[in-house]
DNA sequence: GTTTTACATTTGACGAGTCAACAATTGACT
DNA sequence: AGTCAATTGTTGACTCGTCAAATGTAAAAC
């Protein structure tokens, strides 16, 4: 395996983030980034922001501003932990609970690109060797 | 296939991208980007920035100001085609090929992180994936 | 032989991520 | 108490990509 290998083999991934990436955006209205963050939020119910950069596995920063754009769209609340004042709790305005499921069901009438290239079982396969790539 | 499922995997994407990318620099020296510019330069012998970026399927902007401080670093040298001028030329400094040969070197000695976490078959699994989805 | 039109590159403004420095808060140790 | 360290979030400076507008050149149309 020589050096010149991987990297093209790298370099096919982040082509195909900066593709996936935009064409999830396209057809749901959301950055595939703040469209994950939101649904953690939904999944949590309420969370601290440590929680959510925890999971989404992305710098501190990057919350913050997600959050404060998810805030002015409407989509978020955020109030300081009273019990624990540097925290700051995260959860979902109905807005953003309602958006979110009229995104599910436009998707589920048009099934998203990925589909189209991807077999069920191949999409397992990326899925388990991307797992083991983000162990790295 | 869900969207959430959808979402989850082209965010996995995204964040083995970023992952792979960022320890490639630390191991070679050279942005993972970069490297494949150089290298693409390098079997094409002399060619203009036009031809890189149908290569590299990436904005020319992007390959304008890559090239801006790879010459800068000596590494490459821009001269315009004197048959046509609204084209420039680009071509690898010894320095570089210097350079690239020996980061080779180094590292087949130390084997690439990768293939630390996935096998040869795969890689070659993973990167026919990956072909796929840059059909898109 | 001008005048369009197309092409190659550059530049500016923006989005999304990083890291590092900072502030505020909490908790622990004497 | 009172200091010192760790945690949480914010901000600023930077990188790397995008798109869109501007520049300069070549070719095509009339």
């Amino acid at each position: 395996m020589e050096l010149r290998d991987i990297s093209r083999l790298l370099y096919q991934i982040k082509l195909a983030d900066q593709r996936v990436a935009t064409s999830f955006e396209k057809e749901t209205g959301f950055s595939l980034t703040r469209y994950e963050m939101l649904m953690i939020v939904h999944d949590k119910g309420v969370c601290p922001q440590s929680e959510i950069q925890q999971t989404m596995k992305i710098d501190h920063a990057a919350i913050t501003r997600h959050l404060k754009i998810l805030e002015e769209k409407g989509y978020v609340r955020r109030e300081r932990n009273t019990a624990n004042h540097r925290e700051v709790f995260v959860h979902l305005t109905d807005e953003a609970k309602h958006d979110l499921t009229s995104c599910e069901q436009d998707h589920d009438r048009s099934k998203h690109l990925i589909t189209k290239v991807l077999s069920e079982s191949e999409i397992n396969q990326l899925s388990s060797l991307l797992q083991k790539l983000n162990q790295l």
